[in-house]
DNA sequence: AATAATCTTTCAGTATACTCTAACCAAAAA
DNA sequence: TTTTTGGTTAGAGTATACTGAAAGATTATT
């Protein structure tokens, strides 16, 4: 069991925004102890975890909170997170391959710099 | 030459954007025809691909105008500009490793579904 | 017992990146 | 010639995701 400063400490999440997403019903399951303060069992740390990998994936909070959403009505949505799941794999892959994409003109620019160093090159953006 | 409206509908960039990164100071170097409407030109067209590139690799617009800035002060800042573009490289490398990391945590995560169809796994998110 | 640390809630404020409206202008089509 | 189409500017509004301040409660330390 963690206090919220501890996962903000080892998570690099706010105590805001921990706060923020309880809020927003994007981290649910998440304890209190006597006094009232949150408490993040290994449940939360799952969850927190997948949230976070969710939106650093680029996945909107919107979307994040329709997926606990239609965890917390149970099994009768499993198909459709599983649709989700997928079509938001779909995305990164996509993503992935934009941005290998977008690394190979950044490393030509940097190319022509190395060239613009050694006169052979004219400036260009 | 190209009208905002080519330019907009081939980059799929709107046309408020492209004014507001020109108000910004983000994307330089568009010409007017004799009534005052924009016209892109080769150049533009070039620069306008690489700011897509820097943004769409997470770059912020801050910091692509700053490139901006210091291009237009000429080839005094050629070395800075390199040291951004290399850093920004191992900005875009980190951020590739992470997303593969989450996207086989999201692969996990369709694995167990899967295995939830078939009534192997209990649910889980 | 008082002080400090850490927590709570509510609600307002901020940063970033657009996005749209209003009022106006110019050229082409009906 | 009037209407449509597409452009212009300045400036306000919106969406998303936080971030912070204020006021108060609880627990630990001096």
């Amino acid at each position: 069991m963690y206090t919220i400063k501890e996962v903000s400490e080892d998570t690099g999440i706010s105590s805001y925004t921990l706060r923020y997403y309880e809020r927003e019903g994007i981290l649910p399951y998440v304890k209190r102890d006597s006094s009232g303060n949150r408490l993040y069992d290994e449940e939360s740390m799952e969850w927190l975890n997948f949230i976070l990998a969710l939106r650093s994936t680029g996945m909107p909070l919107a979307e994040i909170k329709h997926y606990v959403d239609l965890y917390q009505e149970g099994e009768s949505t499993l198909n459709m997170r599983k649709q989700m799941m997928l079509k938001h794999k779909e995305k990164i892959e996509k993503n992935l391959s934009d941005t290998l994409k977008y690394l190979e003109q950044i490393n030509y620019k940097l190319a022509i710099y190395d060239m613009q160093e050694k006169g052979l090159a004219k400036m260009l953006p």
